[in-house]
DNA sequence: CTATTTTTGACAAAAATTGTCAACAGGCGA
DNA sequence: TCGCCTGTTGACAATTTTTGTCAAAAATAG
C-alpha cells in the first residue's frame, strides 16, 4: 500500500489522456516548466489548478481536491509525533466551525 | 463549547504567571510588539516559540504543541466542505508514514 | 538523425513574512 | 496632574519564500 502523490496521479491522468505538457500548460495558461515541476512535486499545486486539471482530464474533482488538501496537511504537520493528536483536535474544530456556518 | 485560540491560551497562561509581555519577550529574545501580536493572532506563532512558552509558564508542552498544530491545519484547509474528508485521508497517510519510520 | 517532449537551473519579479521602531492609549499610584 | 508601566498599533525596511520566465540540456519517439 504505497502512497501515490497527487503529482503522480495528475501525470497518470495526463498520459491517459495523451496530452503533452505543452497543451495542458496552454489550457492552464502557465509555463510548461511549472507544470512539469508540479507533477513532480517540485512546485506547489493550487486548488484552482487541481480543479482545472480535473475538468481537463474529466476526472472526479472532489477526489483530486481531497487528495490535494490532505497532502497539504501532511506537508504542514507530517512527521510530527503529535500529528495524529493534532489532526483529531483539528477535526473537532472543523466540525464545530461547520456547525456554526450552518446555523447562520 | 466555544473554541479558545492558542493565542488566548498563551495570554491566560502569561497572566496567571503574572509576567508582563516585556519580560517574556526578553526571555524569547523577540520584540514586545511581536509577542503582543502573536497572543492576539495577528502574527504567526512558531512551534519553537510555543514550546519555549510552555516551559516558561510551566505548562504541558504537548498540549500546547497539539493546539498549535491543529490550528495550523484548520488555517490551511478550514472552511472547505471537503475538509473532513481531507483530514481522514491525511490521517491514513500519516499512519502509513509513521509505520514506515518505525521499520527503519 | 530529427522533431517533440520533458527536465533542469539560473535569474528576476512579486509576494509574504519578519524585525525594528516610535507613537499612542489606558491604568494606577504618588 | 504627573510619571511610570503595560500593552497596542501602524509604518517601514529587511529578509525570506514563492512565483514566473526563459533557454539550454536531456530524454523519448518516429
Amino acid at each position: 500500500m504505497s502512497k501515490e502523490t497527487i503529482g503522480d496521479k495528475l501525470r497518470k491522468l495526463r498520459e491517459e489522456n495523451e496530452l503533452p505538457l505543452r497543451k495542458v500548460a496552454a489550457l492552464l495558461d502557465i509555463d510548461v516548466a511549472i507544470l512539469s515541476k508540479m507533477e513532480r512535486g517540485e512546485r506547489r499545486l493550487t486548488k484552482e489548478i487541481v480543479q482545472k486539471l480535473a475538468k481537463i482530464y474529466k476526472h472526479d474533482t472532489e477526489e483530486l481536491t481531497v487528495l490535494y488538501l490532505s497532502e497539504k496537511v501532511v506537508y504542514e504537520i507530517g512527521n510530527e509525533d503529535l500529528a495524529l493528536k493534532a489532526l483529531h483536535v483539528a477535526e473537532e474544530q472543523i466540525k464545530y466551525l461547520t456547525k456554526l456556518n450552518k446555523k447562520k
